[in-house]
DNA sequence: CCGTTTCTTGACGTGGTTTTCACGCAGCCC
DNA sequence: GGGCTGCGTGAAAACCACGTCAAGAAACGG
């Protein structure tokens, strides 16, 4: 399920929104400071976040760059001014829509659809993907043996999984990992990488010893070759 | 270069988006239908495409459906229209973005910014980096041999090798490689420049004791010679 | 409520990376 | 020519990161 990060300070918006995507089938997340809003994302990565600039405690731009240091969810902005300089450096700081108050629920939530899908499909990354004697589908979320059988991956099995092959051939630094799956405080926790590493190894590699799929570049990160 | 589609009917809004986008340094096509549209896109495809909902031949919407068919291109939509009726449809129909006119073109270009940020992933830099019979690819993190085979680096010679190479030509000073790659209290620790040179030069140049493309400028520092 | 799965945390051996030291050599200035 | 400096190379030592095992805590499902 999707999850949606609301960030405003008008109650009247929040409740709105908070239906109108509950309804849509959203997972909803709020937050009413600028402070309050980094701190949830932190502990709870969101799939998009829908932030206010008029914020009573930060600069709606300085919260963009609070996220943008850490994240690439998709961010789409909602003000009250409209004014071009507004728009540009909420765009530029890294915001990648931005709605003008008043705005239609439909709209918005058209914006949402619009964003969202280039998510999920947006990576060039093809329904076979294979590893050893394995092939792996994002889609749904199946691993299967070629005998056959299903393996089954734990939720940070997947997350992290998905993270490398959405990156086929690209280094996946130790950082990106960690703040994707687990969030940027565990920016440092790399004993976790070593170890559900190792777990997909043993599920995965045909010689979980000697990963030929899943490689571990020494004090950087991992990548995964197809 | 990025190439940016421009589909519009009225002289004047076409003439400014192209002096405008050619002068930013994006190639422009312009298209004056919905037709042409479609041809210009699929002879040429675009990185990029904005599009004007009011043509004179085919409705906007059907152009959107007519590119989604076989291309995942960005789209941002131009309107005259606000009604939220119109947003939605063209965002469902698989636009990235919809501007209303008149718009400022700041504005635009923010968007065109804010849509191609997510394509690129940003890495400015050519992948087609060549060091004797390698190719180096700083975005992906990988040296290729000619014969196929991969070659790696360790941490250290990434980041000294990645200093040179975003410096196509130029010289690069001992003490800014050193603070690059170390920190700015190595200042003075020239050996250590020497001893990964050596290392670099081992790994990717054709005939180690006389570097083609690594090159030391005695007593000033190092240069990368494509 | 209990059993199972999953996540978190700690510890340890190993191998690779970084750091450090030593030496030979070429160019340069006095 | 002698002394000096800076560069390239080799090898040993110190250090760090990785993989692995193990066990406790938390979350989940029946």
């Amino acid at each position: 399920m999707t999850r949606i990060l609301v960030v405003d300070d008008e109650p009247q918006i929040l409740r709105a929104l908070r239906i109108n995507l509950r309804a849509r089938g959203y997972e909803v997340q709020v937050a009413e400071t600028g402070a309050a809003a980094l701190k949830t994302a932190a502990s709870h990565p969101p799939d998009l976040v829908v932030l206010d600039l008029g914020l009573p405690d930060l600069d709606g731009v300085e919260v963009i760059r609070g996220l943008r240091g850490w994240t690439t969810v998709p961010i789409i902005v909602l003000s009250g001014r409209a004014g071009s300089e507004d728009k540009v450096s909420a765009l530029d700081a890294g915001a990648d829509d931005y709605v003008t108050k008043p705005f239609g629920v439909d709209e918005l939530l058209a914006r949402i659809r619009a964003v969202t899908r280039r998510l999920g499909g947006g990576a060039p990354v093809g329904p076979a993907l294979r590893i050893g004697r394995h092939t792996v589908d994002l889609a749904d979320r199946t691993v299967t043996r070629d005998d056959g059988a299903e393996v089954r991956l734990t939720p940070t099995q997947w997350a992290m999984l998905e993270k490398l092959l959405r990156n086929p051939g690209k280094l996946v630094s130790q950082r990106q990992l960690l703040q994707d799956v687990w969030g940027p405080e565990y920016q440092h926790e790399t004993n976790y990488l070593r170890q559900y590493m190792a777990q997909l190894r043993r599920k995965l590699e045909d010689d979980p010893a000697r990963p030929r799929h899943l490689i571990t570049e020494p004090g950087m990160g991992y990548r995964y070759r197809p």
